[in-house]
DNA sequence: TTGTATGCGTTATCAC
DNA sequence: GTGATAACGCATACAA
């Protein structure tokens, strides 16, 4: 028990806070405020297992400021340079690693970028990713990924995660499921750069990037018909997928252009798992007066439609033609190839990088929905040309 | 111009910092200290364009302090109901997001654990990442994933990067480059939990998780044998990794147990471009006397084999039985199917992300590189079965 | 050129 | 049940 400096009476004594990392009291009798050197437990400084050294370290360590150690790492201008160099050996020597956590605090801005990506399973965003990779790290910026998993509620999750960890953008594609978008909203209301790319949608103004799907189906039709084929069946992606109704629109457009009637049990609009592929395509296949030709929304389920043509013994292309969309690494080398459409997987992911980082330096208004549409590339391979 | 409310002098008035918001004075004259509410700017608080709603704001707003709102926030037990409820409410109404970074900070842990790949060229990756994500998300983890690019130099600033972030642990896979660790021994020093995978070393006291290369490599070279194939060449990858070295080491094994003589001009050992692929491939096949069979390091070397030996008139797997690693997506579909041999990536992703948290949790030491090594499948296709 | 003091947004300790 | 207030580690405006 402690007695008071002052008025020197005992039990009167509380604490009050600490002071300059010593312990602070008041003397409830005579209102007395003093400090005590807290000797048993130097509080914390030092104090857990595992201190991370600090600024502070440094600091006392060479007998200067922490200010003066915070510009010396940050190669400020007006710093004695022998200061300066004293205070680089000793945060080497110390092994200091900085704590960008607190950095990012102070400057309330993390130079990461987010980026949030429906699946993993085919070759698209991961070369997306590297893209994107690539202009950020140039740029001194990190790029945390998460993934939805196509679930709606993941990607809820993952934007709210995003924006606790202050990411300075985002950039996003979409899942099969997402049909509201309050969470995206919430970006351009507290003015976080936002990009959506691949999967996009119009209920968020915000830049997208995509490829031209509706011209790249139509292309991908064109060619069908040119190479012969009359009865053209589309095995199409979830309509609310804005892709798969832009590769729709395209295929109908092309149908219409060259007198072809839109046969409707042959359009079929669906998800894009490979189940249901396989379910769709023996439909297709198994129809009494079936297509001789099948334009699929992706490579996997036209890669399945060509195994089910193979077990059934109808022959591609002769019987059958098929273009998928994406070339996936597996349609080079199946059957006699497959003919399909090259998105510029790597070009969007750096165009969309480039844009959020310019939405960044230039503190750009978010333009009401800005589009930029990527170019794709039919890839002619044996599946669709037909031995006349 | 402001006079000093003491002296009424003008013009001697200093600042002298802040207090509690207001702009500090002091009277040069008669050196008379004082304050003033600074006005027009209310200092900081509210004054950024974009400020983000804080606990303090909610707590200013209920009428309460901020350390009830923080435990509102966080359910604590003992708080009334109603401030609660009310501070909840304030919360949905000021659009409140939480800071993660000040939240970290405090508590000097992310909940992030960080990962580094070498590459995303293959599936092999983004599927160990798709596992690691599962365990991580559903324990409430996030994952940082960063891209060495095969690259020592990237490899070693992402580990700086992730130190600064101070993830809660790092699962990596080393680049080809990578020779020397003391980036890594970084983590077992400050006792953050790492977990090595696949690209692993042995000079890092570090958990490593593997599949089982060497057998695997055995089983593969065993089944040329059983197949016929009597001068197996082996297409290696560089040294360095330990995976290349265990592949070849099964390779020299089964060959020594089957009593065929290794021809040293039909071991190569090399980089894993597929440029470098085509430069030995080539090399092999145009041999005087070339090998009947070649057990390659991955999937896209022993594809660049059979599309080589294809163009050269070599019938595979007749004349050239092939074998790779990996069982990329193409091979199922390449040829005659390319024989090969499948990793369990998922799981690979999956026991990495258990192991780790275990750590985490566990404070476990760091174990002496105990290894868990994961079991592979020989998924035999028709570029090694020869028609006899 | 360097030091002082304050703030970034939270949590946690302790007094009440 | 609630309120002060000290950290967390760093940057920085001002003062010196």
């Amino acid at each position: 028990m402690i007695g008071c400096p002052k008025c020197a009476q005992v039990g009167t004594i509380m604490k009050a806070g600490y002071v300059r990392n010593k312990q602070r009291y008041v003397c409830k009798a005579c209102n007395y405020f003093f400090t005590i050197a807290s000797t048993e437990e130097p509080h914390k400084r030092q104090k857990s297992r595992r201190h991370q050294t600090t600024i502070i370290d440094i600091a006392k360590s060479v007998g200067v400021s922490n200010s003066t150690v915070s510009r010396a790492l940050h190669g400020h201008a007006d710093i004695n340079p022998e200061t300066r160099q004293a205070i680089l050996d000793m945060a080497a020597q110390l092994d200091y690693q900085p704590n960008q956590l607190a950095y990012n605090l102070v400057k309330s801005r993390t130079n990461t970028i987010g980026m949030i990506v429906p699946e993993f399973h085919n070759r698209f965003f991961p070369n997306v990713i590297m893209g994107a990779h690539q202009v950020l790290t140039e740029q001194g910026y990190n790029l945390t990924i998460m993934q939805s998993n196509e679930s709606f509620a993941v990607e809820v999750a993952n934007t709210k995660a995003m924006l606790a960890n202050r990411i300075d953008g985002l950039l996003i594609s979409l899942t099969q499921e997402t049909n509201s978008f309050e969470h995206l909203q919430v970006f351009e209301k507290r003015g976080i750069p936002l990009v959506l790319f691949n999967r996009v949608c119009d209920d968020v103004h915000a830049p997208k990037v995509v490829v031209n799907d509706f011209e790249a189906a139509f292309m991908a039709v064109e060619h069908l018909i040119k190479n012969g084929y009359e009865r053209i069946a589309h095995l199409g992606g979830p309509l609310n997928l804005l892709v798969s109704r832009e590769r729709m629109k395209g295929y109908r457009a092309a149908m219409e252009k060259y007198g072809k009637p839109v046969e409707e049990e042959l359009v079929i609009q669906g998800m894009l798992s490979q189940q249901k592929a396989r379910i769709y395509g023996k439909y297709l296949l198994d129809l009494e007066n079936r297509p001789d030709a099948i334009f699929a929304v992706n490579d996997s389920a036209a890669i399945e439609i060509m195994l089910m043509a193979k077990e059934k013994g109808i022959r591609v292309p002769d019987e059958l033609g098929v273009v998928g969309f994406s070339d996936n690494p597996e349609s080079a080398y199946i059957g006699p190839g497959l003919t399909t459409v090259r998105q510029p997987t790597i070009e969007i992911g750096k165009t969309t990088a480039r844009w959020i980082l310019q939405m960044i330096d230039d503190e750009e208004e978010f333009s009401d929905g800005e589009e930029r549409i990527l170019k794709t590339e039919l890839i002619v391979r044996g599946s669709s040309l037909r031995h006349r």
